[in-house]
DNA sequence: TTGAAAGCGCTAACAG
DNA sequence: CTGTTAGCGCTTTCAA
């Protein structure tokens, strides 16, 4: 900047403000400034920026894995809602280790970032606004703790999972499981409790041997399945966590002989790209990625431009059950 | 750092070493620091540590579209290989556009990354060695203009291709057609080449009509299909440029009552996930993701460390027909 | 309409 | 074994 100052005959100063336009630059100096920097290919470095305004442009995404079919529809809604207003998205995996959850929220903010959005399986608000300090903007889907501690998205998993218990109960079936994901961690505990309170309410019976942890894998829903289908007392139905879980409860069927869903129903929960593509194709709650993606942005923007003081909001996304062969 | 230094009785320049390690420091001073660190709950800055050093601990992922399910793997891979090393990905959408794409390349090295590692559909390395000058990391994924100006990592298309039309000869099917990407894009054109030397060096005899370009994604691949197999001389079957177009052309061929693979053989390329979940399962030649992203940061870290100064690297990634249902 | 000077928070000579 | 000083490249008072 320096150089493109001393070409121009002018100070730093005002190569600064003329390319950021805060005050004005006589329509001259402006013009011999800007064709200075086009002859010399000068880039102003944002790290410099970035230090001394405090605000780096840049936005942490942090996602238990950006490999998990989920969550890239996520990030590109979220960088698509920003990127209009110059921001970058950083990105980090956590593979829902609260270790690591926690160490990336750090590291984050150590990186200066304008704000956080996170799929939390791990970390509660209240624990992520301790680690992140009082006013960096966060927002976080999947888990809540009635903390008030940072914007929330949350999905309407009750609303979806009675429609798809009901759906079951109209089609004759009482038994019926369920697969969650590693336990304690969000969001299956949420999507767990929703399943309890609509099987109860319809006054199904569960056995306790029809519900099980397991990872949100595909691997993980076949090891689950494997083992829940081939007890004595197998349910009629299983609905699951995610749809992972679920397409890996179809190989297990397949592997055991079950029809689907004749012999058994399937529901997943997310509604992946996927899920419409595997055989049969899986009947299953829609929570959509984009949408929760495209909210992160929102809310991110909206933060960053009230400050730390304004109230936190909390959007709850709807759910509904998608009807297609598995169930 | 001075609030730290001040409390714990020593200078910065003591801090700093005491937390980098750099120099010597007596054990009790060094306790005293990292005591006082806890108790203030002191971060480092990393932006400023970035503009005093030089270097971000950050590097640059570019591609076409993060939401595609090809990229995801190698954004995880990439992570994956640089994070023991401090790094984290910053990533960049083009939706293949040569505009964005060069406008991120720009933004990226004015952000001072430390290196970037790009999918590019449209960007010779030439030109992108152009833009970033010649000093930043830059590996590119296909794409290769025999400039010898960035590391590459190329994929053997014309193996996994002429695997696939000798599989397709094999099964006495000779008329052949292909479903590229966007005209001139890579890594359509190369793919495209090799079809076209492939059923050569078979005596195949192609008809202009079979050969079509569209978007790399599932409705591309729809449309362009449409096209191609309503035409009163059909091919027997189509190789494609992606995954996502053959799931594209099995919609279509679905839609117009052909079946896969007896009226119309199918063949895509890349092995995605949902290239075995689709149904039938997608004959396909495989070229991993994943390990596109692992050679991306072992060849950005090689990189780093040797210095500009180093002769580029290409490697190439072997690839293979899968044998699924489709072909 | 423009400039001088200070400073964002760190690390690396240089010096002792 | 430790401290002083300078400076990375910007933006923003303050002053003219």
């Amino acid at each position: 900047m320096a150089e493109v100052a001393a070409a121009a005959g002018v100070s730093p100063t005002t190569v600064s403000h003329a390319l950021s336009g805060k005050r004005h630059v006589a329509e001259a100096t402006r013009e011999r400034i800007l064709r200075t920097v086009a002859e010399l290919d000068y880039r102003p470095n944002l790290v410099a920026r970035g230090l001394r305004k405090q605000e780096t442009q840049t936005i942490a995404l942090i996602v238990p894995d950006i490999a998990n079919p989920y969550y890239p529809a996520s990030a590109r809604a979220l960088n698509d809602g920003l990127s209009s207003a110059g921001y970058l998205t950083l990105i980090g995996n956590t593979d829902g280790d609260p270790g690591l959850e926690a160490a990336l929220l750090r590291d984050m903010v150590a990186r200066g970032i304008d704000g956080i959005a996170m799929h939390s399986l791990s970390t509660a608000p209240a624990k992520a606004r301790q680690i992140v300090g009082p006013s960096v903007p966060l927002v976080m889907a999947g888990s809540d703790d009635g903390s008030q501690s940072a914007d929330l998205i949350a999905t309407d998993d009750a609303a979806g999972i009675g429609e798809a218990v009901r759906h079951l109960a109209a089609s004759g079936i009482r038994d019926v499981g369920f697969i969650s994901g590693p336990e304690g961690q969000t969001p299956g505990v949420f999507r767990l409790t929703s399943y309890r309170a609509a099987t109860q309410a319809l006054g199904l019976h569960i056995d306790p041997s029809w519900i099980v942890n397991t990872t949100y894998t595909r691997d993980g829903g076949f090891a689950a399945a494997t083992r829940v289908l081939s007890a004595p007392t197998r349910p009629q139905a299983v609905l699951c966590a995610n749809d992972l879980i679920a397409i890996g409860v179809l190989d297990a069927a397949r592997a055991i002989g079950l029809r689907v869903p004749e012999d058994l129903a399937v529901v997943g929960f997310d509604d992946i790209e996927t899920a419409a593509l595997v055989s049969p194709r899986l009947t299953t709650v829609v929570n959509s990625s984009a949408m929760v993606g495209a909210r992160f942005a929102d809310l991110l923007l909206r933060r960053i431009e009230h400050g730390p003081g304004a109230p936190f909001e909390q959007v709850v996304l709807p759910t509904s059950l998608v009807l297609r062969e598995s169930a």
